[in-house]
DNA sequence: GGTGTTTTTTAGATGAATCTAAATTTTTTA
DNA sequence: TAAAAAATTTAGATTCATCTAAAAAACACC
């Protein structure tokens, strides 16, 4: 059924899914994630209106419909895929996978969806932490504690980092922060919020952009 | 480079590239592979003309130049590892990875192509017995002799394929005919010039337009 | 070698996805 | 609560790949 839609429609379904999180997504906000005019997306969410995937009153913001939200974790579901079948059997690191799966995730057909699924032993999650809707459209619990706001002396695991962006990807891999790593929050800068952490011998400081993106598990 | 080609354009190039084996592709072959009307056709290879990947004199058929040869082998490449892979590490059978490489091979990127090429053993023949192109654009040695000129009671190794057609291929799959089997010519039909050949216990009746399509190493 | 057939090209239109500029509506703020 | 600012939509244009219909060129055959 995904497959009657064009590769665009298919982006401004997954981009409204991402923003959806809370309320209706803005114009504005997809434009910019979809780096096009405010113009565009005006005239591409008429045409999803049509297609009734989205819901839309003029000026007031956009959502998914049922139809919509079952087409963005079908896209979703064949990006995270994608990701790990990168990474587990081509040997991507987890700062390349995203842009790959980026392009394929619209390319792919049910069959290679099913047989890379297959291959990797039906997961659950992605290389980042992040679920992989199941093929029927439920989506596997996602962590959602941060690293920003654990307390002092906790020791945390670290479980999903919700971030595409492959260098701040690599300079976690270069401290040897990588998923399902334990550390212990050592200090607490009051005024940047930035957190010290110890892993095994190490200390590393991490700025409170990168805390608010790794997500934990509290042990 | 070929990266700044539209997917219609690695299109039009890879079917010009089938049809010159023999001389210029004329307008009416190409828009016959390509399910496209003649017009269209005609402004394309006004387009690649520009782009210096063809050459073309009106009225008189159409070339590729070498860069637009070297764009045509690249994708032959993709499509061909592709197959492969799809066949050797996602378990497709030889009927099934045309369709999937026919839509990936536009999508993937240098990186997926040299990853995969890796884990195959850098392999010069797709899973229909069809050279892969290298890296640098040299072509491996075609099987060229056909089973519809073999000889009575000749021994031979099937190598090549040269068939698309799904059903095709799963009819020599059902008699046990798959790449590197070895057959007897045992009878040809004068008048519709089919073969009967021996497979181990099994005599199989091939008919002129399959033994046309099926190459073969003389033992 | 002229004339009819076939092939190719040109002309002009369409639909998809985009843009900029202008108009409209909503939100903010003084 | 009215004016200014911001967000959104409309209007109209552009690019790409396609189409049909008509014109032009090449070919084929008597
Ligand atoms: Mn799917
Ligand atoms: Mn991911
Ligand atoms: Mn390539
Ligand atoms: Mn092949």
């Amino acid at each position: 059924m995904t497959r009657t839609l064009t590769q665009s429609m298919q982006d401004y379904v997954k981009v409204i899914y991402g923003l959806t999180r809370s309320g209706p997504a803005s114009t504005n906000d997809i434009a910019r994630k979809l780096s096009v005019s405010a113009a565009s997306v005006t005239s591409m969410i008429k045409k999803l209106h049509e297609l009734k995937l989205v819901r839309h009153t003029s000026y007031r913001g956009v959502a998914l419909s049922h139809a919509g939200t079952m087409v963005a974790l079908e896209i979703l579901r064949h990006h995270r895929l994608l990701e790990l079948y990168l990474n587990e059997a081509l040997g991507y690191a987890w700062d390349e996978v995203h842009a790959e799966a980026e392009k394929l995730e619209h390319h792919i057909s049910e069959e290679f969806e099913d047989r890379i699924a297959k291959v990797l032993g039906d997961p659950s999650y992605d290389p980042h932490g992040d679920p992989i809707p199941t093929k029927d459209g439920r989506m596997p619990p996602t962590v959602s504690e941060r690293l920003a706001d654990a307390n002092i002396n906790e020791s945390v695991v670290i479980r999903r980092v919700s971030s595409h962006d492959a260098s701040m990807l690599r300079m976690l891999t270069s401290h040897g922060l990588l998923l399902n790593t334990t550390l212990r929050v050592a200090l607490r800068d009051a005024d940047s919020g930035a957190l010290v952490v110890q892993h095994g011998k190490r200390r590393i400081t991490l700025d409170r952009e990168i805390t608010e993106n790794i997500f934990i598990e509290r042990l």
